[in-house]
DNA sequence: CTAGGATCCTGTCAGC
DNA sequence: TGCTGACAGGATCCTA
């Protein structure tokens, strides 16, 4: 779910409130969700900065060692500051930003000096990871970890989907080995902005589309960070916007059954590489 | 090596 | 109402 401008909105939210912190305590509700290192290896600790590998977090301590936090499909990081007056929340965007903490999907709670983190995380696919920062780019998932598409050349994407040339063009932009930040969401808005049909092979793809392509995924990416993420943020605000950020925010993602808003052709909605996919018939023709 | 499907887990919704 | 299957903003593992 949070894709990399979520991720970039937490890291930046999240930052304002919790360095220079230290960790009190840490209480583990669910063992999966805290792997790497027993507790005792970060508390105590301060948090003196935090990073962003793709969908990544990584919080760094004071004792050598780091927390790489992702959030998967359901993960949440919400900051509760002592005197409860402006919570930070985001993540997986739902209604329980609202909720009183913990609650029911809270899996781990870290205490700071100042305020409290808690990681919610419905279905338990994220997690908290301890490793140590010297480390970190031994980890498999940031070691594999491609250029965001700020840094990706054409020339470097173009071989990569030739490598990948039987693949859909959609599977292709969700691999973080190939192009990383890109989730079910703006990958199907950068093939909508590039007038790619999702199931087109990826050896189909021309330079200009290449091209196309990690423009349109910059574009849309910035444009989510500009108005910080397809997300919920702060508790006051969070009140009266809940969750429709998104469907102002998107063509074609989860806009099945309504008009293009460029043609007026109406979006579908198909599988394309186990996902659900969204796209215009009319401005995304499949190439045959 | 690539491609595609199953899998981890909880919750919700449509259909019978 | 209760059951069933499909589906969900991710990534890895297994098989062919």
């Amino acid at each position: 779910m949070p894709e990399l401008p979520e991720v970039e909105t937490i890291k930046r939210g999240l930052s304002k409130f919790i360095i220079k912190q230290r960790i009190k305590n840490i209480e583990i509700l669910c063992e999966k969700s805290f792997v790497g290192a027993p507790k005792s290896a970060i508390s105590g600790a301060t948090i003196i900065g935090l990073r962003r590998f793709g969908k990544a977090l990584i919080i760094d301590l004071d004792n050598e060692k780091s927390l790489m936090i992702h959030l998967r499909m359901t993960g949440q990081l919400i900051y509760d500051p002592q005197d409860r007056k402006e919570r930070y929340a985001a993540g997986h965007p739902s209604e329980n930003f609202l909720d009183q903490l913990p609650n029911k999907q809270t899996r781990v709670i870290i205490e700071l000096k100042n305020g409290t983190l808690y990681f919610n995380d419905q279905r338990k696919f994220g997690f908290i990871k301890v490793l140590e920062t010297a480390k970190l780019a031994e980890e498999p998932f940031i070691k594999k970890l491609a250029p965001e598409p700020w840094n990706i050349t054409p020339e470097e994407l173009c071989r990569k989907l030739q490598k990948h040339q039987n693949s859909p063009i959609k599977a292709t932009i969700l691999d973080q080995t190939i192009i990383a930040g890109l989730g079910n969401i703006y990958a199907d808005e950068t093939l909508f902005m590039s007038k790619i049909h999702p199931s087109t092979k990826s050896g189909q793809i021309t330079k200009a589309q290449t091209e196309a392509i990690i423009k349109n995924a910059r574009t849309v990416m910035e444009k989510s960070i500009d108005s910080g993420g397809s997300t919920l943020k702060d508790y006051k605000k969070a009140d009266g916007t809940k969750g429709d950020y998104l469907d102002k925010f998107a063509q074609v993602f989860n806009k099945q059954g309504q008009p293009c808003p460029v043609c007026k052709t109406i979006i579908k909605k198909i599988k394309v590489a186990g996902r659900g996919t969204h796209f215009c018939p009319r401005c995304q023709k499949e190439k045959k």
